[in-house]
DNA sequence: TCACACATGTAACACGTTACATGATTTG
DNA sequence: CAAATCATGTAACGTGTTACATGTGTGA
């Protein structure tokens, strides 16, 4: 029950519609959250029939209307119960690792080939993430920002999702180097 | 459709029953596939059902009958094959890091008491995997094994799980630091 | 004797994925 | 003129979670 939850997160950085909330859960939120716009729209009326969020349509002259959506008293405080909440250790589940643990009775190459991939994504996340961080700290250095700003929050999580990728980045590279020798060994 | 492959992948390491599939789950490939037992038992009949696994029934003396499966050849083929489909991006889904990303509307404490439950989990994690790499090296050093070994794909999953609990830590004791300072200051 | 390990499952529900549908406007 | 972006959704299906049910044997 914690796209919810991730959900009403996403909105502490201000009201959106299903359309903008999906493009916010694309650059920031699916470091920690994945989900598509599906159950986000999905997700949103649900939380609006439980009065955790009000939604009200914008009229727009040039594009179709939208609806936006605003936290909502109850909204807040069930986040807040939630952080209070027992957490379950997390769930990882990559396809990526499926394959290389089954990579011996695979095809080799193929492997090498998605690693690359995965490789390629990390460093493009890793980009991401530092331009947002860059955009957070405006000038500022860590310390300075964790003293004035006040959400931590969004540059905490931010700060796992760099380094999450920084270790797959490290870890990618040397794992292509094993696959690599062991190719080289067997012709 | 990726627990299918986890099943297959977790039976390259020699035939299993439902039950021991899902110790076998918890300590290693949880890593990078989790299942629940009843996962795995509905897995299993399909597996069997579509011929990529096949079951036998072990009487046991002073034990329930129990039913191992072994991978067939198509369970074989169907697993290679998987390795050379393109994988897709991983979804990332952490309770944990929604919390933190909400912490600063929400419970302060818990969320540091929840961080530190997750710090000594991926304690306990790493030890674990530290064991499991000194058995599967057995005196070697790193570089003998893998050229010595038929099999990398468990070794390196495992590496991945070392590198991914290690991160953690270091993350979150980082975090923990500018939560205490933080509440630190408030007072 | 009490809790834990062995061993297998069912049922109901919640959550996530994929494919499709619609239609306007802006950018190249 | 085509492709991408804005904007919202439905339907069908596949996967994952939770609670429960059952019974034996072993070790503290």
């Amino acid at each position: 029950m914690a796209l919810r939850h991730a959900v009403l997160a996403a909105l502490l950085e201000g009201e959106a519609s299903g359309y903008q909330l999906a493009k916010r859960f694309d650059v920031s939120v699916a470091n920690f959250w994945s989900a598509t716009p599906q159950q986000l729209y999905r997700e949103l009326e649900r939380l609006e029939r439980d009065g955790l969020l009000s939604g009200r349509v914008v009229e727009q002259r040039r594009r179709p209307n939208k609806r936006v959506f605003t936290l909502t008293a109850d909204g807040r405080e069930e986040l807040h119960a939630f952080t209070a909440r027992p957490a379950r250790p997390t769930a990882m589940r990559d396809d990526l690792l499926v394959k290389l643990q089954a990579v011996d009775a695979g095809d080799q190459d193929a492997v090498r080939k998605a690693l690359t991939v995965r490789l390629e994504r990390s460093r493009g996340r890793l980009d991401l993430y530092d331009r947002l961080r860059d955009g957070l700290l405006d000038g500022r250095d860590e310390a300075a920002y964790l003293s004035e700003a006040d959400r931590v929050g969004p540059y905490l999580t931010l700060m796992a999702g760099r380094a999450y990728e920084q270790e797959n980045i490290r870890w990618s590279e040397t794992v292509l180097g094993i696959l690599d020798r062991r190719a080289a060994a067997r012709r």
